[in-house]
DNA sequence: TCTCACATGTAACTAGTTACATGATTGC
DNA sequence: GCAATCATGTAACTAGTTACATGTGAGA
C-alpha cells in the first residue's frame, strides 16, 4: 500500500495502541512511557504532532471529552481505515535497515584500553542493571501466569500479544545478563 | 570530565576504531558499515564533519598522504588527548536513556490483528533472517577459534575486544531467532 | 569509454528530543 | 497559595539519513 511511505513507526505505536482502546493524546503519551515504552518509546511532544497527522491521513478520528474533575480531552480513536492499516503493517515487510547502536557493545569493542579493575566494575554494573529488569518482568509475566489460565490464551488475544512483547523483553534482558556475566569471566581470568 | 558533554556517541564509535590504528575518512566509514555495523552504523557523510570537531577538540591530527595507484588521502590519527578520552568513556557511566525502538516487538504487539498465516509467514520470515546472520557470526567465530589458541587470549588485546562484540552479536540473533520460534509455536497451537 | 573502488565533502531533508508555554482541577 | 496530575500544544535544537557534488586512477 502507498499508505506506507507517508507513514513513519511512529504512527503505527500510536495505532497499536488505539486498536486497543480509544486514548487522549495524554494517555498516549503515558502508554508509551510505560506500557510498550521498554520496546518503543515517545515523548508526548512527538505524540500530538502524529496524532494531527494520522488524523488528516483518515486513520483515527477524536471528539471532545468533558470531564466534570478533569480537564476536557480529546479522545482518539482509529478508523476501520486505520484498523487495516496496522493489519498491514504489522505483517508487512519488515525493513531489515538497521542503523542500529548498541552502546554498550561499541564499549565491549574498545574495552581493551580499560583498567582491568575498571572493566569489571563496569560489566558488574551492567549486569546488574539489567538483571533487575530481567527479575521485573520475570515477576511481572509470574503475576499473569498465575491469573491467567494456558487454556484460555489465544494469540490473537491483545493480551496474548502483550504477554509475546514481555517474553521479548524477559529473553532480551535474560541474554545481556549473561553476555555481561561472561564479559567479567573473561576479564577476571 | 566535561568532554563528555561535548561527545556524541558518534565520536566515540570514531576514536573506538582510530585508537587501534590509523584511518582516512573513507576508510573509518568502510569499517563503520563492515567491522561494527552490526552494532554501531553510520554513514560517510556522518563520519567526514565528526572527524572536523574531533580535530577540532584536539582528538585526532591528520596528515595527508599521498598515493601513487590512488587519490590522495587524509590520514587520521587518535592523540593522546583522544586516547584518554576513550578510556574515560569506555567504563565511564552508561546513559540508561533508552529511547529504544524495537520494530520487531511493536509488531507483536499488535499481532493479534493479524490472519493466522500472514503471522506464521512473518515470524517465519524473520526467524529465518536472524537465523542466517547467526550461523555467519558463528561460522566467523569458529574460524577464529581454530586459529586463535585459547592461551594466547588476553581481554586487554583489541582482538578480544572484537571477538567479545561478536559473541554478543551471536547471542543477540540467537535470543532473536529462538523468540520467532517461540512466537510461531504460540500462533500455530 | 566506461565502470568500479577510492576519496572527500556539502546540502537538504527527516526524525526526534528538550525546552517552552499555557491552562484546569484536586488535594494539601 | 502551592504542588501535583491531567491536558494540549509549539519552538528550538540536535541528530541522522539521503541526495547531491566532485574528482583520481585502475582495469576491462
Amino acid at each position: 500500500m502507498l499508505l506506507r511511505r507517508l507513514m513513519r513507526t511512529i504512527g503505527f505505536a500510536v495505532l497499536s495502541l488505539l486498536a486497543r482502546e480509544p486514548l487522549s493524546g495524554y494517555d498516549l503519551a503515558s502508554q508509551l512511557r510505560e506500557r510498550v515504552g521498554t520496546f518503543f518509546y515517545a515523548g508526548h511532544s512527538h505524540v500530538y504532532p502524529e496524532l494531527s497527522r494520522l488524523e488528516k491521513a483518515g486513520l483515527v478520528v477524536h471528539e471532545r471529552v468533558e470531564q466534570r474533575d478533569r480537564p476536557t480531552k480529546k479522545l482518539f480513536r482509529i478508523t476501520p481505515a486505520g484498523r487495516e492499516a496496522v493489519r498491514e503493517w504489522v505483517t508487512g515487510p519488515l525493513d531489515p535497515a538497521l542503523p542500529f547502536r548498541d552502546e554498550l557493545t561499541l564499549r565491549a569493542f574498545s574495552i581493551w584500553l580499560a583498567e582491568r579493575t575498571a572493566a569489571l566494575a563496569f560489566f558488574g554494573d551492567q549486569e546488574r542493571v539489567h538483571r533487575e529488569r530481567l527479575t521485573r518482568y520475570e515477576a511481572i509475566r509470574a503475576q499473569i501466569d498465575s491469573h491467567w489460565p494456558t487454556e484460555g490464551r489465544r494469540w490473537d488475544m491483545p493480551d496474548f500479544a502483550s504477554y509475546a512483547a514481555l517474553e521479548r523483553g524477559i529473553r532480551y534482558e535474560r541474554e545481556l545478563t549473561e553476555w555481561c556475566a561472561w564479559m567479567q569471566a573473561q576479564i577476571g581470568a
